[in-house]
RNA sequence: GGAGACUUGUCCGAGUGGUUGAAGGAGCACGCCUGGAAAGUGUGUAUACGGGAAACUGUAUCAAGGGUUCGAAUCCCUUAGUCUCCGCCA
């Protein structure tokens, strides 16, 4: 959520960044500017009548305590008459204060400066590529085939038993998921990440602060029975541990990771996008959240960046990263990268992660703040995969497969117990 | 799931209708003291939204929401959470 006074005194600058962002309704910042000042109109005239009443029972407690008991009644009176004007007056500042409210979480966040224009994934920029791309055999096979072939996953038996898009892992399969999460996790801890486990549902308020209610419900799955959401990633509550707090200066930047399971509905699924592991409703992930100083968190992404970087370099993978264009962002998003990886076998790029700097978009709906220069403000929050599972198993099954099995990366070996599938 | 007790500022803790945003203590910050530290000592130390050039000042907030009252941290209701006992359970 942008800060009003921002949008106040930035008014162009929100239009461009909005217009940036492809974003449409630019007539809600006109109507967020009105309904502020309406509100604080409002604001003063109610505390000013709150502070007469206020006086006047002070004095009536005085007059009471000294017995003088029938200028007490006179001044009650008085009293009455000013409280009846309240209610009205109240009733109105709550109407504008929800809608602004309801007007303000419409805005998306604004783009980094650096984001280039655009609308579609074509326009996202790529900043950089890395590894290299195997040659595979031309029988080379996707890695839904393999996964059958050395009978890692199971599909069908997904379908059965809850629904298209959970798979089953098996064998080694589910041993190399153990592996990947394990290796991700030390290798974030030894990064200074502090690790959590966090739970897999949270309420409605933490969904909320992340920015997935309002509007994104139908991604998430509901239980409705205890109004609970499935985290669809483990920065909902990660950082929602942070919500409503005040940080000292000296305890910034926190770096949290964790591993859940992710549930996601994905309204708009299609086509070969779908295939195998490429989108599934449920994964596995290791996560990455910071929260840092205001000043400091661009030069905090281009860190995470850089330790996502090296995840993927120690899984001998080839991959790619982009800066995501203004109409590809998320809504919540100052600046995102985003890391696909080469699946050689389906000769195409697959997103495994993706680090965004939030700046305080997230952190001023969720009051998470800090202490400096006896200043009370917003820290910035930032967040990254590392990894999404599904499709860096996609990628590792199908550029490692030779005709003695699959082989591993070195990394992986200890935690695997082998160096191949 | 049942019964009871409880929920006050960064923390501990006082406060059962009237200058209480909230005693007292701890912590923290700054100053004095010290060769340095500890001890001692002085001052300061919540958040949000307003007004004001500023000094300063108004309103709200004692789990959350509502109610009673001229006036509520204090009384009533609802919800959430914590603890204890019982039940159930991996």
């Amino acid at each position: 959520m942008l800060q009003v006074n921002f949008i106040k005194t930035n008014r162009e600058a929100v239009l461009k960044g909005l217009a940036k962002k492809h974003f449409s309704e630019i007539a809600l910042v006109d109507q967020i500017i009105f309904l502020d000042d309406e509100r604080k109109k409002l604001q003063f005239e109610l505390d000013e009548r709150q502070s007469k009443i206020n006086a006047f029972s002070k004095e009536i407690g005085q007059l009471m305590a000294k017995g003088d008991k029938r200028l007490a009644e006179e001044k009650k009176l008085e009293v009455a008459s000013l409280k009846s004007f309240l209610e009205p007056v109240t009733e109105k500042l709550n109407a504008v204060e929800n809608s602004l409210h309801l007007n303000l979480i419409k805005l998306p966040n604004l783009p980094h400066t650096s984001v280039p224009e655009g609308k579609t994934p074509e326009e996202n920029e790529v900043v950089r590529e890395g590894g290299q791309k195997p040659t595979l055999p031309n029988n080379a096979l996707p890695h839904w085939d393999l996964a059958k072939k050395y009978d890692l996953i199971n599909f069908e038996t997904g379908n059965k038993v809850t629904g298209s898009g959970f798979p089953f892992y098996k064998n080694k399969g589910a041993k190399l998921q153990r592996a990947l999460i394990q290796y991700f996790l030390d290798f974030n801890t030894a990064a200074g990440y502090t690790e959590y486990e966090p739970p897999f549902m949270v309420n409605e308020a933490s969904a909320y602060g992340t920015g997935q209610l309002p509007d994104k419900e139908g991604q998430m799955y509901h239980v409705t029975l205890d109004n609970l959401f499935l985290i669809p990633t483990a920065e909902v509550p990660l950082t929602n541990i942070y919500r409503d707090e005040i940080i000292k200066e000296n305890e910034l930047p926190i770096k949290m990771t964790a591993y859940t399971p992710c549930f996601r509905r994905e309204a708009g699924s299609y086509g070969k996008d779908v295939r195998g592991l490429n989108r599934v409703h449920q994964f596995d992930k290791v996560e990455l959240v910071q929260l840092v100083h205001p000043e400091k968190s661009y030069d905090v992404l281009e860190e995470m960046l850089l330790h996502v970087e090296k995840l993927l370099q120690s899984l001998n993978l080839s991959y790619r990263i982009l800066r995501l264009c203004g109409g590809d962002m998320s809504f919540t998003s100052a600046l995102t990268y985003d890391f696909e990886v080469y699946s050689a076998a389906q000769q195409k790029w697959l997103e495994v992660s993706s680090v965004s700097n939030f700046e305080a978009f997230q952190t001023n709906r969720m009051k998470i703040r800090f202490k400096g220069d006896g200043k009370t403000q917003l820290v910035h929050s930032l967040n990254g995969s590392s990894l999404a599972l599904p499709r860096i198993v996609a990628a590792l099954l199908e550029n490692n497969q030779t005709e003695e099995g699959i082989m591993l990366p070195g990394v992986l070996h200890s935690y695997f117990g082998n160096d191949r599938i």
